[in-house]
Parts: structure tokens; C-alpha cells; sequence
DNA sequence: TTAATTCTTGACAAGAATAGTCGGGATTAT
DNA sequence: ATAATCCCGACTATTCTTGTCAAGAATTAA
């Protein structure tokens, strides 16, 4: 399971979208000095956002990105999902093969655990975390 | 927050000791062979798990590990603890200093996060694992 | 006592993943 | 037209994981 600054950033960067909110675009420059992470990192992570339909974009002058549902109706998972490679726990992504073709000693332990994490973070929309 | 083989090795080897108890120790070699993990890197988590308090060790002929405690009174939470680097989500450590100072937007959103996959860690034991 | 077995320790190395950079191209408001 | 901004692919540096290796210390069995 990993949870590293890709997955932090974009939680971050997409509260602060949700949080300056306007009519119009917000731009990943903006963001990227609020939050003080690199804007060419941004950049990649808004890639996957943007391919995983959370955000929307609009290029040129007074371009930027802006959520394309409301902060109540996207989740953590799913924002972690988009930019995070794997989350899951077990060795064998889930298809219970990890002991020559069996379920491990530890498989459901790994799996329940992956339950977890998972049901937590889909239960937190952005406007849960804003508070 | 990460968790690796090492963690998962960890539990693999320790359910292999606890499965295969006698009234002896039971050699590195053994689990290796067993659960199919390299024999040397297994002696560097057996390292930590002894320095943590979980196994106690023997050398010579016959020597090998042993758990310290009933497999009930061992939990999965700290034998993750043992041997993998930072299971803590929040950039900070904890400290919620994460925002020059001051706790960031998400603080709070990685330390419930934490506290979820703590407790649930905390609350399987080895015995519960070999249900 | 000697040899074999096993843990103990520290240093080293290959590979993968993360984190971040860079240059150029496409699109759009003004 | 020009400047702002997203878009894309490739590249690099750093860190972490996943081991390997060699030498040493302790213990048991013969």
C-alpha cells in the first residue's frame, strides 16, 4: 500500500481549487504558490485528475481547471485513485493467487485491511475535509 | 504511509512460526524455505522483530526464533512497526507543523486516516490471522 | 576440542519508484 | 498576433526497497 505526496498533493491542490472557488478557472500556477508545491508537478498529477474526470480544463488566458461536480460529490478515493499506483495491499492485486496459485497465509488479512482504507476514504468528500 | 514486503514478510514469517511452534526454536532457514522469502533479507527483519521485543533468539546447532508471547498477545500493528520505515500518512509526522507552523489543509483527513489502519492493526493478533 | 550450525552485524549493490525538470506544442482570450 | 495556459513525452536525480555478501560470535553435538 502507498500513500506518498502524489496522492497528498492532489487532495491538497483540489481542496484548494474547491476552497478558491470562483465562476471561472482556476490556474495550476495559482495552486502550485498557494500550496507551495512544483507547478510542473502539478501539472502531471492534473494529467490523471483530468483522465480520471474530476476536474475539467480550459486553456489560454483565463484558463486553469475547476471540479466538474460539486467539492460534497467527489471523494478522497477516488482523487487518490486517479494519481496513486497502487493502493491495494495484497501481493497479488486482489486476485488471491499470491501462494502458487492460493490465497497466502496473510491474503485476507491484507484484503480486510484494503476494505478499510478504502470504505474511509470513500466516505470523505472533499467538502467533509474543508469541515 | 507505506506498507511493503518488509511489513508483510514480517507477518508471513511470524504466522510461520507461530504455525509451526514446538517446544524449540525455529531456524531462519526453515521459514525461507517455507514461505519462499530470501534468507538473508529475513534475517534483517528478524533483527528488528528481536530488537522490538516480539522473538526471542538462539545460536548454535539447534538454535533458530521463537515468539516472546502467546500468538494471541501479538498484534499485526507492531510487527508492521518492527520493521517498516514510517507507516504514519501525515507529511508532518504527527507533529502538525505541516503548513509553515501551522497543521495543513489535510492534516486532520491523514491523521484519522492513520489512526484507522492503527486500530484495525491493532486489533488483529496472530491468532486472529490463523483465524 | 573440533566442527557444524545458526544467529549477529555492517557494508555494499541492483533495481524500482518517487519527485521533479525540461522543451516544445496546442489552444484560446484579448 | 501575442501572451497565457494547458498538454505531452522524455529525461534526470534522489530515495527506498530488496536484496547480497563477508566476517564474526555463540552454541551444540560428536
Amino acid at each position: 500500500m502507498h500513500l506518498t505526496t502524489k496522492g497528498k498533493y492532489a487532495v491538497t491542490a483540489l481542496l484548494d481549487l474547491s476552497l478558491n472557488q470562483t465562476s471561472g478557472y482556476t490556474s495550476i500556477q495559482e495552486i502550485a504558490l498557494r500550496q507551495d508545491i512544483s507547478m510542473t508537478y502539478l501539472e502531471q498529477l492534473f494529467r490523471n485528475l483530468r483522465k480520471a474526470g474530476i476536474v475539467e480544463s480550459l486553456r489560454g488566458p483565463k484558463g486553469g481547471y475547476r471540479l466538474t461536480r460539486l467539492s460534497s460529490e467527489i471523494n478522497v478515493s477516488e482523487i487518490v485513485s486517479a494519481v496513486e499506483n497502487k493502493m491495494d495491499a495484497t501481493q497479488c492485486g486482489g486476485t488471491a493467487d499470491c501462494d502458487s496459485g492460493k490465497k497466502c497465509l496473510t491474503h485476507d488479512l491484507w484484503s480486510e485491511l484494503n476494505d478499510q482504507v478504502e470504505s474511509f476514504l470513500l466516505g470523505k468528500s472533499l467538502e467533509d475535509v474543508i469541515g
